[in-house]
DNA sequence: AATTTCATGTAATTCGTTACATGATTCC
DNA sequence: GGAATCATGTAACGAATTACATGAAATT
């Protein structure tokens, strides 16, 4: 998880760790913060497997200025060259070759396990570079793991005997709204998702060109999608048109 | 938090294991499920601690009816006495005066670390067992920390440089939204907090009745309620003050 | 010169998961 | 008597956190 959100980060732009830090912190402030104690042995671990190397900072600053300052020198020296990978100068991170193909592999995986919200909107937020299919595929699990849960909720509540008190109410009825929301979210971005991929595709004489068998792990069904998979209130009347915004 | 959960369920009724975590699963079904492999240990930890104790079941089934059966009287005993703590007959479990202390504690403590919102919805579902004062501190500390939250990521986006593509976008937007909504919810619960509680101690002469000096570690200053701490449409409006719930 | 901020890292701990192993009960 | 379900537990592992330790650069 941290993993991917470093490469993608470093996709974009060459970056030391505490600037990394910074910007993990930021962008998962949808989520959530990240310490120096995860990231730091992430970035090692990441270097290790040969994802992301030290860049060798072509020297900017003039190059080496002979001030006769030994110490000022050694610093400079620390800060450029060897010492500083070994040392405590800024190590500035790009991702490798094996980085892009590691970064491609965790960003398809389909872990789909607990935790998933976090993952979910890191996935989405390095959605470009997922290709539109399973650029769908991850927007429709995602919304078929959301109806599921709504689904379950309310069995539960309305298979339970005893009657909520008014905070568990009050937070199952708040809960049961957002996830609503949640769910017409993603049908307003699948069908964004459907309408660009169509537009793309535009004259193609047959309508599902056959998946090619590359992801043996996703989407084994058709999406089927506007069959509301729960019957309860699940599809909200019209998925709302409005917003026909295409990627970046 | 696990322990919370448990110690919080087993108060109102007395549960096995396995009973235990369908519950937990449905009650955070808003949130997420927990498995065997975590519930089992901390239902030992309990026990070890003294928090919780296994129920000695008064034979509810025939007292051992001397069928002459060796297999069955054994099984019968398993499942009764000795053997049932070591071996595998259903264990069901209460919590103990001393479990009921350590929930009160984990109730109370205030965390406020990462990985919060099933903290905060845990707590909320058990806000009937907190005092007035400490169940208002709770409501008011996550709505000053989705507030924070709120203003670091708009500040953030507009602070960054680079333009989002419309994934980024569009998940920044509704995560937005939805924080306004959790804020104004929070607000509808804070309103109804105070109503209630000024009803129940309705002709007080002194405003502020000088918090006895319990807990150190929470709200040193005053609540200060509708002072938007953060000037940017943080407050909707009015909070609309249309439900008038009071707990159970 | 001292303090703050930037910057990198390690160690111990927390809290949970998945996978495995086993036994008891119920139903066909 | 065999399968499904109920029920309890252990072992290995995972991902992140907090606390600690250190040092370099910028600011005052």
């Amino acid at each position: 998880m941290l993993e991917l959100a470093i490469l993608g980060l470093l996709k974009e732009q060459e970056l030391h760790g505490y600037e990394l830090k910074r910007r993990l912190t930021q962008m998962l402030g949808l989520f959530s913060s990240v310490s120096f104690g995860s990231l730091y042995p992430a970035l090692s671990r990441l270097e290790t497997a040969g994802a992301v190397q030290a860049v060798d900072t072509p020297p900017a600053t003039p190059p080496i200025p002979a001030t006769g300052s030994l110490s000022g020198e050694l610093a400079a020296f620390r800060t450029r060259h060897g010492a500083a990978r070994g040392g405590r100068g800024k190590k500035v991170y790009q991702v490798t070759p094996r980085g892009e193909d590691l970064f491609e592999e965790l960003l398809a995986a389909d872990t789909q396990s607990s935790e998933d919200e976090r993952q979910f909107r890191l996935r989405l937020a390095f959605a470009r570079y997922l290709p539109p299919e399973a650029r769908l595929g991850l927007l429709e699990r995602r919304r078929a793991l959301l109806v599921e849960r709504l689904a379950q909720a309310r069995a539960g509540v309305r298979g339970g005997r005893e009657r909520l008190d008014s905070y568990t109410r009050s937070l199952f009825e708040h809960s049961t709204e957002s996830t609503e929301r949640d769910i017409s979210w993603l049908d307003r971005l699948i069908a964004a998702e459907r309408t660009q991929q169509r537009r793309n595709r535009p004259p193609g004489p047959r309508r599902r060109p056959r998946p090619r068998g590359v992801s043996t792990t996703a989407a084994p069904a058709p999406p089927e999608f506007p069959s509301t998979p729960a019957p309860t209130a699940t599809s909200p009347a019209a998925p709302a048109p409005s917003r026909k915004d295409v990627h970046s």
